[in-house]
DNA sequence: TCATTGTTTTAAAATCATTCTAAACTATTG
DNA sequence: CAATAGTTTAGAATGATTTTAAAACAATGA
């Protein structure tokens, strides 16, 4: 817990719980990924921060450590914008404002907004998850 | 109105009104996209489409004609899987069944879903549109 | 510890959707 | 009908992501 003293700790825990092997790249970007707060990233991002956080990744595995991620449940992956991934570290039941000028994503608690039940789904189909996006460009005074 | 003996005329006042020069592959693509019903369309399905209908029009224009109707308000692009555009003609306030395994969108009415009041945008925003998609999967028995 | 085995990482190439470029074409206006 | 401004196009370029095949590595058990 103390991640002065054991800073791969947490990472590691969350590697092993997750079943994926712990590597030395894999535990560097659950570092960065789960240190500290909720967090939106793009593989470039990850990739920049990985490198200024003397961590050599390649762009590759940064791709595949974040598809791993999202498929076991630690990512959620957020789709805003063609073209481009962004993926959440906070997985929990909750939706997104996005910027659409800065192109930057900023959580809503899921209770912030009242949704109404969803009519029923096509037959044949279940409801896995609800999306909402809220896109938000500057005011015009 | 009669589109058996005048069929390019509703194609060419929703070009006119828009303000679009009534070119022979924007009538052709327009007839396609509004001819019947609510739709939704890729680029590359529309470029199908248009070639069975023995429309000849490139690649490129169809991007750049589903880009500036999107631009004048005649389609509402939906963004729902990283890495492909949809395209909606129905542009009034709706929201979207997906179907993960086929990849298929689905208009749900705005007021299928009730949506209480939104967070207040973060501070020099305001709200630009309310995207809801609500992903669905085959159920499993 | 070490060898074996199955995973993971990687650089580089490949892919895919989309956009750009510059030249050829076409609708509109006078 | 000529001039011009807007369109279309093939093909090249781009940018994000995935694949490939080989080298590096982690886990396991002797």
């Amino acid at each position: 817990m103390d991640s002065t003293v054991r800073p791969y700790s947490k990472a590691y825990d969350i590697l092993r719980n997750a079943g994926l092997r712990p590597t030395r790249q894999r535990l560097g970007l659950a570092r960065l990924l789960f240190g500290d707060g909720d967090r939106h990233v793009t593989a470039e991002q990850l990739h920049a921060e990985a490198a200024s956080a003397n961590l050599r990744v390649s762009l590759a595995t940064i791709y595949n450590t974040l598809n791993q991620f999202s498929e076991v449940g630690l990512l959620r992956e957020v789709v805003v914008k063609p073209g481009r991934s962004y993926f959440d570290t906070n997985t929990s039941d909750h939706h997104h404002f996005f910027h659409e000028e800065t192109a930057r994503l900023q959580d809503i608690a899921a209770d912030a907004i009242a949704v109404g039940p969803i009519p029923t789904p096509p037959s044949g189909t279940c409801v896995e998850r609800i999306d909402i996006i809220v896109r938000v460009k500057k005011a015009d005074k």
